[in-house]
DNA sequence: CCGGATCCGGTTTGATACTG
DNA sequence: CAGTATCAAACCGGATCCGG
């Protein structure tokens, strides 16, 4: 998905695409390009020269997906910080039963000696 | 993802789920939704009652993210038969490189002997 | 009925080195 | 530059048993 994204309108070369995403090793990006470009997604262009060039572009096909992934990716921008809000809060309630269960416990174990 | 459209509008039990997603564990549908409950996207309701009983419904929040889904989900109906003819289309182009190395090989061997 | 806990084989991935 | 090859490591996801 990010592939796509960072595929954009134009056509970008490997090392562009590896530079771009950050994290991805080359073996990963390899595979993802490969594979959109066997469900025709994205197109390869190899040049024969020495150094190698490859260019890749999205297809018509993957320009239609690239709509909804912005979607998608607006959604993220929008509802991120929500989402993490109440992510803490459910992880700290989590903890704060942790706690009480530790504490009864340590209740039932003052109470027994 | 599955399991945000399984949800729908309505508010279903766990067992009701189970039943409608195909091919899902126990295991793997209780992870996603208490991820998802983690994330806000879903509420779920516990009766304590025997046997025991568990209500899951979608958030406003999570009813925002299954518009998208649904798009996705559609985008996947109009063109999944054009990928589908077009991966095959990939592949056999492989397996025809794959022939023509062989029969090279078959060559360069019958040259040979 | 709705899970939690554990084990375990298979896939995926990263790291590293190498090549035309 | 744009990958491929190889091996170890991590990460699932399923199967099974148990428990309120």
């Amino acid at each position: 998905m990010l592939v796509v994204v960072a595929l954009g309108e134009e056509t970008k070369r490997f090392s562009q695409l590896h530079a771009q995403i950050a994290g991805i090793s080359k073996k990963m990006l390899t595979q993802v390009l490969r594979e959109l470009e066997r469900n025709s997604l994205d197109k390869r262009v190899v040049y024969l020269v020495i150094p190698p060039m490859v260019e890749y572009s999205l297809t018509p096909l993957g320009l239609t997906l690239r709509e909804l992934i912005y979607a998608l990716r607006d959604w993220s921008e929008r509802y991120i910080e929500e989402v993490e809000r109440r992510r803490t809060e459910y992880d700290q309630q989590d903890k704060t039963l942790l706690q009480e269960q530790i504490m009864a416990l340590v209740q039932q174990w003052t109470e027994a000696s």
